[in-house]
DNA sequence: ACCTAATAGTTGATTTTGTAACTAACAAGA
DNA sequence: TCTTGTTAGTTACAAAATCAACTATTAGGT
């Protein structure tokens, strides 16, 4: 059978965008797993806590948009690795602040050394101006 | 506490595509679950199918890399729904040859007609040039 | 012909995710 | 001070993804 003249798979961009994060998702997730058996929710929550410091689960969820109740297991998890501790606000009782503990900043540091060697290894291959147009157009089709 | 100098979430490869990539599947799966109750695999078998005619469920991993666990799967629900038929290879009788119905047929020039309006919006607010480079990128990164 | 390895596809057990309902705490108006 | 509504976060159950083991069939060497 014939291929579909008025329709290309390989330029549809769901099908691009999920081909490729997904491949980037498995390759970077096979580093932070064996170092640190981590799930991807739990780097993000990691990473943001690291960057930004002290913050709430429902900030990270905002930011991240990642759904609070992903957010909320992983949390946990990294609780019970002592990569986090959870504070109880005082002004308001139902909030809790989040922070890394030297562990969990050791940890984020290295996850942040390897994502960097990681991002320049994807890069490679392509033009600095060809991934300044990849990263503006991802953030904007983030948002839409 | 302030933020990172020396790494930005934001601009982060992975971290970039998961965003972008989940948003638009998400976006994109409402179309297609609304409509004919498919899962993620499935539309993509069916397009697959409908694109390529016929194949075999390995054609179809090796192109889509998608496990083979779920295709398996997705080609089962399809066929249960009568949109696909399986028929055993001669030759190699191991091996299955997958063919649209024409129920199948219509529903995969249904859901690419919306693909297509659907890939239309999400590439308004970037230029030609930028679209172009965008797929050319997501492509090298798919294949890394 | 026979043994071993490889391939196509399926199935079952375990993990992970998604959805909805839930608790607890606060807020704002009557 | 009572509703009523909202927000932060958790939990329970259902849906789906992942991984390993499995059947059936073919291929390749000896």
């Amino acid at each position: 059978m014939t291929k579909d003249p008025d329709f290309d798979l390989q330029t549809f961009l769901p099908y691009l965008l999920a081909q490729a994060a997904e491949t980037s998702s498995l390759d970077f997730q096979r580093l932070y797993k064996d170092r640190y058996g981590m799930l991807r929710t739990e780097w993000r929550v990691l990473f943001h806590l690291g960057i930004y410091g002290r913050m709430t689960a429902s900030d990270i969820g905002a930011r991240a948009k990642i759904h609070k109740t992903k957010i909320s297991r992983a949390v946990q998890r990294l609780a019970e690795r002592r990569f986090l501790t959870r504070t109880r606000d005082e002004q308001d009782r139902r909030v809790e602040h989040l922070e890394l503990t030297a562990g969990g900043r050791a940890a984020y540091e290295d996850l942040r050394r390897i994502a960097r060697d990681y991002d320049v290894m994807l890069t490679e291959g392509l033009s600095p101006d060809e991934v300044a147009v990849l990263r503006k157009a991802l953030k904007h089709l983030a948002a839409v």
